[in-house]
DNA sequence: TAGATTGTTAATCGATTAACAATC
DNA sequence: TAGATTGTTAATCGATTAACAATC
């Protein structure tokens, strides 16, 4: 039932962050509108494509001027949920979880790192990037202190799904897992996988056939 | 032309690198055969997916036992081009360029990173995960002695467009790019863009709608 | 006004899924 | 042998692209 009333768009939705980013930058010139074809030029793609994007957002643009600059931003961050605060954790304070940590963009984004987790007695105590690395077994205390409604799972693949059942038992309902490890999680647990394997897959294939693909 | 006759496979080519994962993971066992259908349970994918995506690779499986482990493997890794060693450097030794440096799990996939470059002279010098961190000016020169052919660009993204311009001045022809930035590139220039924050659209998406996407 | 740009409806394209004969 | 699994052909589904009237 829900599975069949999906109405997902995923390849717009990934598409908005650059939208977001390239309609910021032209917010900064002053100028009130911008057009959907100057869009499509910056990211080499379709006007129409962006046009058919745009409007799943319910954005509504003037003939012959373009999107309102403004209300277009508020509305992609509205359609994404980036206009409320997300309060996220690393578990795992490794050199990745460390370099999302230090990601300034996600900023811009409404994700906000506000605490971290690993096992190593070592790094426990010490901060990354001005974020306190907590012990593991304090995962749940600090997760309903601090309010944290996102997981980052950053950890060696071998500790993946013992750390992500910690991170359900500890109330969470989002994952976002870097791991390389398909998560056995509860139907009420969404998680998505950042797979870096996947993109430099299509870098060897477009390297071996000197074809352009994605 | 190149363009019509594109026989891409984008989304399988995506989904290979888990495949590989699991019948690695597989191969331990010491079974010579595995069936699609166990790799589709794995993954929460349809059988029928599976066979459609390795028939791609040219693989031939046995009715009723499934497929060649061995040979299955070496379908896919000579299909993604993971069988030959690729020679990659890092421009941007920061939070994320250190990290790719210490992900083993590139080995698996014949890449090996060589060098690491940076403006900072802070760090040119040192080392990250044992690799030697350079100048941005000795970058070609290192290029031809280390036989670099793909540049992995972690700077920041107001160097992000000035980097490229150095690596491809250095010949290189494959960019593999972790900055927010739409580089601007030759036609003979390969550029596979990895994106954060699309993934965690997709993410907040779901979040906001309690729905499972991607 | 003239024409650039939007938004809608339809057509095309490509990926996923279904059906099923072949077979080990 | 019986039946699980493959591989092929066709159907379905969804995303992209095209066409074009509306309009500021």
């Amino acid at each position: 039932m829900s599975q069949k009333t999906k109405l997902n768009y995923v390849p717009s939705i990934r598409r908005f962050p650059s939208y977001l980013h390239i309609i910021r930058a032209f917010q900064r010139t002053g100028e009130p509108y911008i057009s959907g074809t100057w869009i499509a030029n910056e990211l080499n793609l379709e006007p129409i494509q962006v046009r058919k994007d745009l409007s799943i957002t319910g954005i509504v643009g003037k003939p012959k001027k373009g999107y309102p600059v403004d209300q277009l931003i508020a509305a992609i961050e509205h359609y994404l949920a980036w206009d409320i605060e997300q309060r996220a954790m690393i578990v795992g304070a490794g050199n990745l979880g460390s370099a999302l940590t230090g990601y300034q963009e996600f900023r811009n984004h409404g994700l906000h790192i506000v605490a971290a987790f690993d096992s190593d007695p070592l790094k426990v105590g010490k901060t990354i990037h001005q974020i306190q690395v907590y012990q593991m077994n304090q995962l749940k205390e600090i997760v309903e202190r601090m309010k944290i409604t996102l997981a980052i799972l950053t950890v060696p693949s071998p500790y993946a799904q013992s750390s992500c059942d910690a991170i359900i038992a500890a109330g969470i309902k989002a994952i976002w897992n870097f791991t390389n490890v398909k998560l056995k999680v509860p139907d009420d647990v969404i998680v998505q996988r950042e797979d870096l394997s996947s993109g430099y897959a299509i870098l060897s294939v477009m390297m071996r056939t000197k074809a352009k693909l994605s």
